[in-house]
DNA sequence: CTTGATTCCGTACCATGGTACGGAGTGCAT
DNA sequence: ATGCACTCCGTACCATGGTACGGAATCAAG
């Protein structure tokens, strides 16, 4: 009995599209396996675990280069190194939560001027947008 | 005296280059003002403000298809469609605080599972990454 | 053996928000 | 009036993570 796979198999077994299989081995993520003279490639069970290994890590937030470096570290012997590509996902993640925590208190304050309706003539939202100052925190 | 400027002096003034005023313009967020048949086009000062509206509304994350829409309510007369844009711009904001809240714990878990080398034969983050479960595919 | 489904491969395209390039025409200052 | 800076315009390109297309070859089931 073969256990190998075709590429229809392997997408459909890693929960992806076999353009995104095909993508993946040029950008080098996924190895492509020999291919017989005139024949189909077939794929190790292993491609499997590979390519849930890219959509967890794209889960917690790193792009595919970031992946291919986490990769070289599949081994599991380079923790510090890992731990370290980690740390400053980590940090970009908080960076960006940041930023949109900011977004976000703006546009609730907005938000409440306007149904508050303290000024009916004209919307606080396309007031601000409009304000001839630059767009600091002005307004929390 | 003529207050109109070149669209590089509007770019200055905006705080953006000129090529992006011209995507503005391709993209229909700023008039493309006449051009003189062998000259070069001049910009009014509402010019200027309207730049800045796009990048004010951009920094409350809204796309530029978005700004489009909000562009069309400029006249602070409807306020309460341009209060529902804005509480659809926040729910979609607090959702991806939500996400990267989510990776942002997951990593510091498993940077905090590093760091106390627990398992010293393979790293945490590996281990879980090469993890053999389901991947449950959050994003949309 | 035939037929329908897959695979292969290169290439083009999608969204997003711009940036870069290049040749020709203008505008302004000296 | 000369020369450099600026403008115009179309087009191509950047990153990111894929998706779509299409013709030819091949596989697998009946």
């Amino acid at each position: 009995m073969n256990e190998e796979l075709t590429i229809g198999r392997l997408a459909k077994a890693a929960g992806v599209n076999v353009e995104t299989i095909r993508y993946y081995q040029r950008r080098g993520l996924v190895d492509e396996p020999y291919k017989p003279l005139g024949g189909h490639r077939r794929y190790a069970p292993s491609a499997v675990s590979r390519v849930r290994f890219i959509k967890r890590a794209q889960q917690l937030g790193f792009t595919l280069e970031e992946v291919t470096g986490l990769l070289r570290l599949e081994d599991g012997q380079s923790c510090r190194e890992t731990r370290l590509l980690a740390e400053h996902k980590l940090a970009v993640i908080e960076e960006r939560i940041a930023d949109l925590t900011r977004m976000r208190q703006m546009l609730k304050g907005l938000i409440a001027e306007c149904a508050a309706g303290q000024r009916p003539r004209s919307c606080p939202i396309i007031a601000t947008l409009s304000a001839n100052s630059e767009v600091t925190d002005r307004r929390k």
